[in-house]
DNA sequence: CACGGGAGTGCAAACGATTGCACCTGATCG
DNA sequence: CGATCAGGTGCAATCGTTTGCACTCCCGTG
């Protein structure tokens, strides 16, 4: 029996008694090998429980069949379920995912990025945090990289368009006679966060909104620890960041007896599943992150096959309204006990 | 210039002139070598670009320096968050993570399971979702195993401490005069609901409290679908499987009219970030789920060290009360909308 | 009966790194 | 001045696979 701890070819073929090379092409299924001798080996490899070692048919074979993708914040189901989709497909191909976090931070990004490529065939950066410099460190390293929600020259690119996304929620609050809205933003690395803000102002101004902007963040306290700036900015809408800010936002507006929607409408980015559950439920903007996924693995694959890089891939997301917003409030605020 | 698509050592060998265990050798920082020769060799494998393989070296070194994980679901911040821990852990230790969603399903984590196995040193299950028959294939397998909530012998174990858990709600629970509370379960091959539910039941008894169960499930919609049932029961306070599920209830709750705490009490498991932005805040129970990762690395790194396994270690929760939960309502319930 | 050819098998060279061992060169010592 | 030694360096084996090529049969054919 094999005491090297692990039963590899060679054992297989000593006990069958015959050569590696029959062994391995037996197991793998080429034609060359005569029925009887295949069902022979398989036999004893099943005796001797021989499992293949990955790691050096992948290194023989060449390029691994690992995909490593960066997300800046596990715990944000956005992100998630871009995984899912990404997974899905790339599982579908054979491949398999190498995740890592960066925490919303660029420099570890970077450093993620490096380790990934070591270990990866591809690239995905979703929602990349990079700066341009660390970006085109990305790009030279010696795998395809497609950027979800990121446009970049010489990548793979499929992003939500948010030019469209921009317009639906800003005519939905219009549609309310709303004519000043406040955005609450993101990270300030975040592409996503300047692409909003960019189609936001554009679309305010050919609909004659007043746009006011303010800082924010990723997660619901810092929609939460917006509160007081939102309170007294005189919109009658917000549009947070994302839902997560959002539901932080409303828990401070209901802490601090603000109406929603009555005195002021809240709407938000993303529709994941606890903006149903908020209360009142938020009006969001629903997009398909999985297929964001999806779409990402498929330029890979094409790419990985040889060919160019696709045009970039926009998505155009849907507006789910729910209780959160409302007609616009007329004239001043009606005196809180804030 | 190396025309291989990649610089190998051997190109860096032959620009420097030297043979490519010299090159390794100056890499990797062996005293054998001559100051100025390392020198020179640094010199000229940064002017290459050369980045050694890794896959190759780890192929040849021996174990790869990849633990594998499985959770149930990705987007559960719970889940997210002890892979933070885990991660972080196995970083400092030059180790990465291959993470795997089973998406709750048994089958898919086994299949899961045999193929992180190839690719890692090491393995984590996370909430395994395993048969009692999977959980030994996993075990069989010639890699470490830690789970992570859920006890098993010949393994590592890091759990929650779900008999110091239920007696926490409970008290809290029967400190505000409820004497009927009704357990909304989560996923049935979870280990973590059987093993709720045995604790409670054993602490229901203790302390005269009349315990009731439905069946659940993991997130949002299985809380608000739960609504109808747990309003026909005769419950004054409601435990549910965890805050997703929790705020999904109180989401139904609230949509059809039911005052929470004034006639209903509602609490739940994990105190992930949205229970304090929920209306109202949940009150959960806070556990160290970051640390949960942390422990179960340390636990493999000891055991790939070649220690025996430790004892299974248990992290005591800590009750975060908040404003769903509030006094018995006395009495049958106010009539509803519902 | 010699020969061509196809089917089945095994040898050995890769893949890109690490590392034990042998080798070479000066310097030091007896 | 020759043997000894140590500090540097390179050769070659190795990790577990896959696969091109050479080899051996054996059968059918001219």
């Amino acid at each position: 029996m094999a005491e090297h701890g692990r039963v590899r070819l060679i054992d297989v073929a000593r006990a069958a008694n015959t050569s590696v090379s029959t062994v391995s092409r037996a197991l793998n299924g080429s034609d060359l090998i005569s029925p009887q001798v295949v069902a022979h080996v398989r036999a004893v490899a099943d005796k001797l429980g021989y499992r293949a070692d990955r790691r050096a048919q992948e290194f023989k074979l060449g390029r691994p069949r690992t995909v490593g993708v960066t997300v800046p914040d596990l715990a944000n189901p956005f992100f998630s379920e871009v995984l899912k989709g990404l997974g899905a497909a790339a599982r579908a191909d054979g491949h398999r995912l190498l995740i890592g976090e960066s925490g919303e931070d660029p420099a570890e990004e970077l450093r993620l990025v490096e380790e990934l490529a070591d270990h990866s065939g591809a690239l995905v950066l979703c929602s990349s945090r990079l700066s341009r410099g660390g970006l085109d460190k990305a790009l030279a390293l010696p795998v395809p990289v497609v950027c979800i929600n990121r446009t970049v020259k010489n990548a793979g690119v499929v992003a939500i368009d948010y030019r469209a996304a921009s317009r639906l929620l800003l005519e939905h609050l219009t549609g309310l006679n709303h004519r000043r809205v406040l955005y609450v933003g993101g990270p300030a690395s975040s592409w996503s966060d300047a692409e909003r803000r960019r189609t936001l102002r554009r679309t305010a101004r050919s609909l004659d909104v007043t746009l006011d902007e303010i800082d924010g963040g990723w997660s619901g306290h810092h929609g939460y620890e917006a509160g007081p700036t939102v309170l007294r900015s005189r919109a009658t809408a917000v549009i947070t960041f994302n839902d997560l800010v959002g539901v932080g936002l409303l828990s401070w507006l209901h802490d601090n007896g603000v109406e929603v929607p009555a005195e002021l409408s809240v709407t938000s980015y993303d529709d994941i599943p606890i903006a149903a559950y908020s209360r009142p439920p938020l009006t969001s903007l629903r997009n398909e992150r999985a297929r964001l996924g999806e779409l990402a693995w498929k330029q890979l694959a094409g790419r990985l096959e040889g060919q160019d890089w696709p045009r970039p891939e926009l998505l155009t997301p849907e507006l789910v309204v729910r209780a959160s917003t409302g007609p616009a409030r007329r004239g001043v605020r009606i005196r809180t006990r804030g």
